[in-house]
DNA sequence: TCTGGGGTCCTAGGACCC
DNA sequence: TCTGGGGTCCTAGGACCC
């Protein structure tokens, strides 16, 4: 990647998590609940069903609450800790700050989500400025990240894992192996349960197991990209490339789970109206183009799928899409009830995106 | 413990054309 | 009449991530 002694250092990425992101947030505004388990999610009451935790902070942790539990079960486990609503524009404005002393640091880097980004840098010591990202971060707004060091996107990310939550952590070919070698794939941040079970069914357990397999075994298992993808992982490969070119989203898309499941078509039809229509606002507003339009819906049974249809043109008209929508449903059976509708709208991307 | 919401990318298979 | 292979477009579905 570099040739010593030709620069100031090499190429280094390193990668940048807020620790318990949306709970410190709320931790800054109620100061007295510093070291109390904290949970965000729904509209703060716990008893309020089909509702899941945003974030928990670390003290709820230990009592096995995480994000994604139903937030009854948070409070089964966890009777003491405070609920908090979810507030996103207050974490928008709280990472937009993050980002933004982030990129005062002078090197590209790319946003990845609220709480997580990447740093490209070129620099003789990468501790050094890992340090200086954790210092200028608390000192600027009383938030705390942890940042892993490395030398692509992957390796940086799990490499942040160890230094949860407040540290740093390196990983680099010199300890790649002895550090994961005997962890289960699933440890590699790409590979989840299916892909590990799928792999555990071939006798591929480890990192190490997965590093070790023939390139042939993985792409007829796994497809010629995939396959590839994972061997590379294993060994402690990944993306390289830092942008800081502006995301350009592919897709923009809305999502309601039902307090009570639907069973009247009309109501259905009125839901997927609305959510297209709004759905189509939000894309116009960034002057972006539709050219698919996908509907979900979810029955009571958890049997979830999608339809999708690519429109005769691409447009930013309401009377396309929202009819493209309740067409899409009306090709669905509906005959349980419903617990969740979606709409998708995929965007024309510009010409430099594709 | 009945299981949120917002995204991206890859693969498989059918239709259609040459 | 049947057979073949390649390429492209489209939808469905799977998998993964935060």
């Amino acid at each position: 990647m570099t040739t010593p002694g030709t620069g100031p250092g090499k190429e280094w990425i390193l990668h940048v998590d807020m620790d318990q992101f949306l709970a410190s947030v709320e931790l800054q505004r109620h100061p007295e609940l510093v070291g109390h388990p904290v949970i965000v999610g729904g509209s703060g009451d716990p008893t309020e069903p089909r509702k899941v935790v945003t974030c928990a902070s670390y003290e709820a942790r230990q009592f096995g609450v995480h994000a994604g539990m139903p937030l009854r079960s948070a409070a089964r486990r966890c009777p003491d800790a405070t609920f908090l609503p979810s507030d996103p524009e207050a974490y928008d404005a709280a990472s937009e700050r993050v980002m933004g002393l982030l990129r005062d640091l002078g090197h590209p880097i790319e946003v990845w989500g609220w709480d997580e980004a990447y740093v490209g840098a070129r620099v003789a010591d990468p501790l050094a400025l890992a340090h200086r990202i954790q210092h200028v971060v608390a000192a600027e707004t009383g938030l705390s990240c942890s940042v892993g060091i490395s030398d692509n996107k992957q390796r940086a990310k799990v490499a942040t894992g160890f230094g949860k939550p407040a540290g740093v952590h390196a990983l680099t070919d010199d300890n790649w192996m002895l550090t994961m070698g005997d962890r289960p794939v699933d440890a590699l941040w790409g590979v989840g349960p299916k892909t590990a079970k799928k792999l555990a069914a071939m006798g591929i357990t480890t990192v190490a197991d997965l590093a070790g397999t023939d390139a042939a075994v993985l792409t007829t298992a796994f497809g010629p990209t995939t396959g590839l993808w994972i061997l590379l992982l294993a060994k402690g490969g990944g993306d390289t490339k830092v942008s800081a070119e502006p995301w350009v989203p592919r897709s923009r898309s809305h999502v309601v789970t039902f307090p009570q499941d639907l069973t009247d078509r009309s109501e259905m039809a009125r839901a997927v109206a609305d959510l297209a229509q709004y759905t189509l606002a939000e894309v116009t507003e960034q002057q972006r183009v539709v050219t698919r339009v996908a509907v979900t819906v979810r029955t009571s049974t958890f049997y979830t799928r999608t339809k999708i249809r690519k429109l005769s043109s691409p447009t930013t008209d309401s009377d396309p899409v929202v009819g493209t929508a309740l067409d899409l449903l009306g090709q669905f059976d509906l005959d349980r009830p419903v617990r969740l509708l979606g709409v998708r709208l995929e965007l024309v991307m510009p010409d430099s995106e594709r």
